[in-house]
DNA sequence: TATGAATGAGTTTTCATTCAT
DNA sequence: GATGAATGAAAACTCATTCAT
C-alpha cells in the first residue's frame, strides 16, 4: 500500500513542522531551560510520548530549531550577495528582511538571541548562533569595505562598523522580544550609522 | 558573649552583598531558569542554608538584584539630569555610563535583558525592568526634544527616537552578554543616529 | 495505540484510591507533618513521582483524605436519621458504626483526631474536621432532646450530654489510635452515660 | 565568688524551666515533628544556641517533658492511694486532678496524647507514656475491684471498665486540646459509668 | 552565659524520559 | 502513529545542630 505510506510521510512532515513552530513559540517566549517537554507538546496539539518519536529530546528540538533559522539566515545572505545593488542596498535589504523576521515566524529572533547569550542551552545549538554571528560579521565587513571603497558608506574599521551592525540588529530583536514596534523608519535610521551623508 | 549586634550587622551587609554580586554574575552566564541555588551560593563561597538565611529563594535573590540595577539606572538619569551639559552631551554621557555599566557591575546588564524579554522570570522583575525602561524612554524623548529646539539634534518622531536608542542600548547589552568588545567607539558612533552633522 | 480513555480513567481511579488508603495508614501512624511523601508512595506501592501525578502534594493528600471522612461521616448522620429506631437506638447504632471506623477504614480516625488538634495541619483539613465535630455535636443534641422527652435518655443540659459523648468517641479513637481493642461492651457501657437506667 | 555561682545556678534552674514550659505550649499546638527549635527558643525568649547549653536537643526537651508528666501523675496516684476515701471517690479525685491539668500546665495532656498515638516521637517519650497508662490502668483496675467489692462500683471486668475510664480520659485530653470547656459536670457524667447508682 | 551565622543532611517538588497499551 | 501513566535523577527548600565570638 504504498499510498498510505505516502499519507503517512506527509502526516510525519506535518507533525515535524507542527512542533518546531510550536517550540518556537514556546522557547522564545519560556527560554530554554523554562520550556518544558510537556509545553511544547500541548502548544503543538501534541503529546509527550509523540514528539520523542520525531525528536530524540528537548535538546534536539532547540538545535533543529537554531539549525533551520541558520540555514535560512544563510540563504538570506546568499541571496542578497546575488542582488544587483550597491553594498549598502544590500545591508539595507538583508536587514529589512531580517527585522521582518523570515516572513511569519517573528517569534525566532528571540530563540536565537538566547542561544547566543546564555550557558544553559545546547552546546551544539550555542556553535550554530555563534558561527552565524561570525559569519555575518565577515560578510557585512566585506560589503561595508567595498561601501567604502565606492564612497558609499562612511569610514572606519569595518570590522568594528559590521559589529556595530550587528549589535544594533540584536537590540532590534531584544525590542521585537519586548512585543514593541520598532517603528517603520527604525531600519532606515540604523542606515545613518553606515552611510555617508549623501551631501 | 555573643558577638555585638553592630559586629552582626556588618557580617550580614557582607553576606547579603557578595550574596548578590556572585548571583549576577551567574545569572547573567545561565539565565533565571538556568541558574541553581547550589550555583549561587558556591560562586558567593557560601552554603545553600545561608542563601536561604539571607533571602527567601531565588526569586527573591533575583529581585532584588532587579530592584539595585533599577534604582542605579534612576540614580544615573538624575545625575545626568543635573548635569551642565546640552541635551545631546548628557544622552552620551548616560549611554557611556550605562555601557560602562554602572561602575564595576558589568555582568548586569544581561540580568535586566532576561527579566525584559523573558516570561520564566519572576512578576516582581518584569515589572521593575519594564518600568524602568520605559521610564528611561519617558526622559529621553524629553531631552531629545529639548535637543531639536537647539539644532542639536536631528528630525523626526522623538518617541520614536528615543526607542530607537534604547534599541541600541540593549543590543549593546546583548554584544556584552557575548563577552565581545563592543569597541572604544561603539557609543560615539551610535550618537551619529541623533545628533546633526556638525556642518 | 493509545490506552482508550476508559482504560486510562479506571488506572487513574484505582491509584488515586490506593494512594489515599495507603495515606490514611500512614498518616494515622507518623502524623501528617511526620509523614514523607516517599513514606506514603512506598506504601502505595509507587513513586514519588506518580503521586505528584495525582495530587498536589501532601497537602491536598490529606485534605481529600479528611473530606472523604467527612462525607462518610455525614452519610451515616442521614443514614441514622432515616432509621426507624427510638433515639437512643439511633445514637448507639451511630456510635457503633463510627468505632467500627467506616466499615474497612478504622485507621482513620487518628488522622481525624489530628486534624483536630494540631496547628501543624492544612486549615482546609481543620475547617472540615472541626465543621464536622460542630454539626455532630447539633444533631446529637437533638437527639438527645428527643430522648428525654420520651423519657429514655437522662436528664441534663442536651448540649453538655452531646458534647461529652463526642468526647468519648475521641477517647474511643485514642485508644484505638494506640492499637488497643477498645473491647466489645464499650459502646454498651458508654451508653449507660446517657440511657435512663430501665429502672 | 560562690554568691556568682549560686545566682548563676538560679539563673540556669530558671531559664530550664521557662524552655520547658514553653516547649510544652508549643508542642501541644503544633506536634513534635512540627516543632522546630527555633520555636521553643523563640517562645522561651531565648536563642537556638542557649537551648543547646540547657538540652542535648529537641529530643532531650520532649522527653524530659514526658518524664515530668510522668513524674506528676505517678505523684498524683500517690496522693490517691494515700487518701481516706472509698475506692469511687479516690477515682473522682484522680480525674478530676488529670482534668484540672497538673495545675498550671494543662497544655501537657496534648503532648501525653502525642507521644501515645504518634510513632514520629523519641522512643523513650513513648516509653514513658505507654508505661503511664500500663501503671494507671493497673491501679485503677485495683481500685476498681476494690469498690466491686464494697459494692459501690458496678459489676462488670475490672479491666475493661479501668480501660473504658483511661479511654473517656484520653477523650477529655482531646476536647481540652481543642480548647473547648468539658463542662463543670463532665467528670461527675463519667463517674455515672462506674458508680452503681445509690439505689 | 548567650547569640545567631553557618552548614549539610534530609525532604519536597519538578520534569525529562521511558514504555505498556 | 499516538497516549499518558510511571519512574527517578536533579533541583528547591527546611531545619537540627555546630561553633566562633
Amino acid at each position: 500500500m504504498p499510498r498510505t505510506e505516502d499519507a503517512n510521510q506527509v502526516i510525519r512532515e506535518e507533525r515535524r513542522h507542527q512542533i518546531l513552530k510550536s517550540a518556537a513559540q514556546v522557547f522564545a517566549r519560556q527560554g530554554y531551560v523554562g520550556t518544558r517537554i510537556e509545553d511544547i507538546a500541548a502548544a503543538a496539539d501534541s503529546s509527550k510520548g509523540l514528539l520523542y518519536h520525531y525528536f530524540a529530546g528537548k535538546e534536539e528540538v532547540f538545535n533543529t530549531l537554531i539549525a533551520m533559522i541558520e540555514a535560512g539566515v544563510r540563504h538570506l545572505f546568499e541571496e542578497a550577495q546575488r542582488l544587483d545593488a550597491s553594498p549598502g542596498e544590500r545591508l539595507r535589504w538583508l536587514i529589512e528582511r531580517e527585522v521582518l523576521g523570515f516572513e511569519q515566524q517573528a517569534q525566532m529572533f528571540p530563540v536565537v538571541l538566547q542561544a547566543l547569550v546564555s550557558d544553559s542551552v545546547p552546546d551544539e545549538a550555542r556553535d550554530l548562533a555563534l558561527g552565524m554571528g561570525r559569519r555575518s560579521q565577515v560578510v557585512m565587513r566585506e560589503w561595508i569595505a567595498a561601501g567604502q571603497q565606492s564612497g558609499e558608506i562612511i569610514e572606519g574599521d569595518p570590522d568594528q562598523l559590521a559589529l556595530l551592525l550587528i549589535t544594533c540588529i540584536n537590540g532590534l530583536a531584544v525590542t521585537a522580544a519586548m512585543s514593541l514596534p520598532s517603528g517603520p523608519s527604525a531600519v532606515e535610521s540604523l542606515m545613518r550609522l553606515l552611510l555617508r551623508p549623501s551631501q
